[in-house]
DNA sequence: CTGAAAGCGCTTACAG
DNA sequence: CTGAAAGCGCTTACAG
């Protein structure tokens, strides 16, 4: 910056305004900086910058896993949005743990992101200290909590679950098993299948340990899942996937034994798919707005930035896609 | 720091110390400090200490898209092997311009990040002498191209479709297609186009335009190319899709059709899927692994940093997987 | 093993 | 509209 000062004759605080207010700085003066400014291919330095304004262009991201297509549905949303302002995407992981989650949130928090992101609701006690004493905005994207940090951007996880499995009661099924991704800390996991229970018991109906299965969360675990039920848990007649890939798995499974759907077994899945909707019978699912999710985090956080206040929460809401294995 | 150290009593400096090489400060000294870090809770100012270091943590990653889960294997492995060696990443995209590539380096290489990972191997010239001059390690992961700007980790795309192109051929087919997602400024689809042709050439078979397809690269079009194949251009016995879910698509509008695979058309995908690999028939397909792509070039990236000499490129390879469509 | 001084490249706050 | 001075919070380089 001293350089482009010197040969374009200015004191280096107007080529710092020429950059950050350009509209306080004479149109020539301004001219001359630009055309000194790619003559030597000068970038500033946005950390020394940072330093003094104690303002980073950074926004920290922590999601479960980046390899996800409906996490990374969310990401694409938070990224299209901050691009275009300025900001930078910081984004990392937590593994699906807590302690994963307080490593990489006292990792970012050292860089000094303007806010942070955090697709989960529940924390470490440290981490939650960690992120008050910081001062920074957070937006949790995981579920619509009661009690958020700050700012809650998404849907209410257990309001999904209780349509997907009301949905199946309204159709007349009578024995419905939920089957679910295994993972001890994911709490939204455990709201869905509590709204399960809720939704089966408010009908009347019966659940019980032996209708809710854990398993892997990928196609080939909802293979193994279905022909369980069929050869096993042969009462059953409808089964509510928590987790898009486990109902195709299921599906194609159908396909292979010939088991009717939904005539031996109805299916639904908590998220849509672009093959789910393609398969014959096509899955009824719910339909979630995870872009829209991204897209009013980095909304939110960008405002709270601004001195905006909390929003308290953000309901995306979700839809029902009624179609033809349900 | 500076009420760590008085607290501590000790200079600043013998904080920063602690912090960084610890082994160089007195056990007892080292205890008080982490004691008093941990009272105050202390986060590090990391933008100020880069300030002078002129070392910051952050790796940054440009890629096409987030909301892809060929990509995002990929930067999962960039990220699992970042992480614990205390680097942060910076993700953003392109859009599957050269000028949203150019834009987003540019900001990202105000930030000062160590390393820069493209997916993408062609770049404005502008781009370049931005990179060239930032002076930091660039690792390019879409292709294994002749000229790297330093290092190039992946697998050859032209490689890869002739061998998917050539197991058609060898199966007998003689009036092979090819299926794409178009994308004008998507040099990798280019390469995988020329493969294709050479391919077919080299075996005395016919190329030509009638038999390259453009389309979306979704399930849905998919869907619609094959009933195209089928209905117009019925010479065609085999057709290659370079983008795993237009696969999908063409696999289960054959279903509904009642065209049986491979008997009246094979299919081939460059990208294997895990739905795919399950559907009766299952799809023969490239295993390509997105997720060492990442983690290698993360690894080639950090050597460099370390003074570690350009590797010029890194072969991941890939291997066909036979299956039923062919 | 510990410390005093200087400085990284910007921006703030004040002055004109 | 422009500038001189001070300082953000660390680390480097030197000294002991």
């Amino acid at each position: 910056m001293v350089d482009v000062a010197r040969l374009a004759n200015v004191a280096p605080i107007t080529v710092s305004r020429a950059l950050s207010h350009p509209s306080s700085v004479a149109p020539e003066t301004l001219d001359k900086i630009h055309r000194v400014i790619k003559q030597l291919g000068y970038v500033p330095n946005g950390p020394a910058g940072s330093l003094k304004s104690q303002k980073t262009q950074l926004i920290a991201a922590v999601i479960p896993s980046i390899n996800h297509l409906f996490l990374t549905a969310m990401v694409q949303g938070v990224s299209d949005f901050l691009s275009p302002m300025g900001y930078h995407l910081m984004l990392g992981t937590s593994g699906e743990t807590l302690e994963g989650e307080e490593a990489i949130v006292r990792a970012f928090l050292s860089q000094r992101p303007r806010a942070l992101l955090l697709h989960n609701t529940v924390h470490t006690a440290e981490c939650v200290s960690l992120i008050r004493a910081s001062g920074i905005p957070v937006i949790e994207t995981g579920d619509l909590c009661e009690q958020p940090l700050d700012t809650a951007v998404g849907f209410s996880n257990f309001d999904a679950a209780y349509t997907l499995t009301r949905h199946l009661i309204d159709r007349g099924y009578e024995h419905i098993a939920c089957v679910y991704a295994r993972s001890p800390h994911n709490e939204r996991t455990q709201t869905r299948i509590k709204a399960y229970r809720a939704a089966v018991n408010d009908a009347g109906l019966r659940s019980g340990p032996d209708l809710e299965i854990a398993t892997d969360g990928d196609v080939a675990s909802g293979a193994v899942v279905l022909r369980d039920l069929i050869d096993v848990r042969s009462k059953v007649d409808a089964a509510v996937f928590f987790g898009g890939n486990m109902a195709l798995g299921a599906h194609l499974e159908c396909q292979k034994m010939q088991v009717p759907i939904p005539g031996r077994i109805a299916i639904v899945a908590f998220e849509d798919t672009e093959i789910g909707a393609m398969l014959a019978p096509a899955i009824t699912a719910l339909r979630i707005p995870r872009y829209t999710i991204g897209r009013e985090a980095a909304r939110v956080a960008l405002t709270r930035i601004g001195g905006g206040s909390p929003a308290g929460h953000v309901d995306v809401g979700f839809e029902l896609c009624i179609r033809e294995t349900s």
